[in-house]
DNA sequence: TGTACATCAGTGAACGCGCGTTCACTGATGTAC
DNA sequence: TGTACATCAGTGAACGCGCGTTCACTGATGTAC
């Protein structure tokens, strides 16, 4: 081994967290190789040592941006149950804050209808990530208005994406905020208690 | 006039016809001239004679698919109101044909992410199109869950585009099914009795 | 410690391609006489 | 009715551009002696 143990692999994680945002900006079409390799502090040509196409490197900063997305979200609410928990949730996500910022964001909230186009094999591992968040909020969250807590779980997902993508779509105005907010009661809807009168960040 | 009159109109109407196919399916930077105009039955260079760019024709596309999408979504429900209504909508938007052909079906499920690109002046024309659909909703169907009924519209509009973005990236398979499902079902949830066992076609 | 060498991560010119757009043209049409 | 003409919707070659990808190279690094 000549260079530094890790550089390789250091330059690479560079290459993906730059990729992540850039795609996220710009989707999955729009943020090219040498741009995404410029805002990692490279030219373009070096990118086909980390990666074997474009395609590859969408693949793995989709589900890598998933994954820290996820953790993110669910940050410091390992103790928390119920009414709580999904108030937490929904107000990190359906926040101006991730509204605004979709570059450091959910990969579902940004690149949702470019994913349905089926490029790539990016629906059977959403679809795997999609099972696992829905049991995780299912058994957190007590069943409400005569729906299965893991039927609750799944549509609260689609509300919480849809919700960002439309406010984001509506620009940043007034319609927007209400947007954001409407969407937050609506998740938090049957399960007792006012909403909480704060949006957290996420 | 020299040509039969409506002659260039009909070619217009046509090239937006196909222009709406072709971006709903590949989306706005997807679908090209060239082969909008090839579905047209036309070829590329006749297309600046009909729109000043393509910019132009995504928009005037966009805003034609949007209230032909909603005149669709509306019809035959002129005498129909609260539950029932809501039921039907959902019924249509939440439906497997939905899903299954983006090409024919709403603008904004199969534009949201791109949307939020804010490329070209798509916000503010669609931020009118909410505030109406919202309002149409608002007005037929009875507040519940606390939720004021203006809010519960604009939070269903988020559900129903979310939901079938959302089932659309998860592919055709059994947790495609069922992401429509629960969004029927949350869209429906307070507003008393069961929700409807077959999926009508939108 | 100092020098010659082998390695290989990263560079940047070049490729073929499809894009949006332009423009000289063609040929079907309706009009004038 | 028949012919010559003007119009203009639509054609297709061509443009400059940015894309994904390839490849001969360079120069900083660690190793051998």
């Amino acid at each position: 081994m000549r260079y530094k143990a890790g550089h390789k692999g250091r330059t690479r994680a560079r290459i993906l967290t730059a990729a992540q945002r850039a795609l996220k900006r710009e989707g999955l079409a729009g943020a090219s190789v040498s741009r995404i390799m410029g805002e990692a502090g490279l030219t373009h040509g070096g990118f086909y040592q980390h990666f074997p196409t474009k395609e590859a490197l969408v693949a793995a900063a989709f589900f890598e941006g998933l994954k820290s997305s996820q953790e993110e979200l669910l940050q410091g609410l390992e103790e928390v149950q119920g009414r709580d928990f999904l108030a937490v949730v929904v107000g990190r996500y359906l926040s101006r804050t991730h509204r605004d910022h979709p570059e450091a964001g959910c990969p579902m909230a940004a690149l949702l209808t470019e994913l349905g186009r089926g490029e790539g094999d990016l629906a059977e591992p959403l679809c795997n990530y999609l099972e696992g968040i829905a049991a995780a909020l299912a058994e957190r969250v007590t069943p409400a208005g005569g729906i299965p807590a893991e039927e609750r779980a799944l549509a609260t997902v689609a509300l919480m994406v849809g919700g960002v993508a439309l406010a984001r779509a509506a620009g940043k105005g007034e319609l927007s905020d209400r947007i954001l907010r409407s969407c937050r009661r609506m998740a938090l809807a049957g399960l007792g208690e006012e909403p909480p009168k704060q949006e957290r960040k996420p």
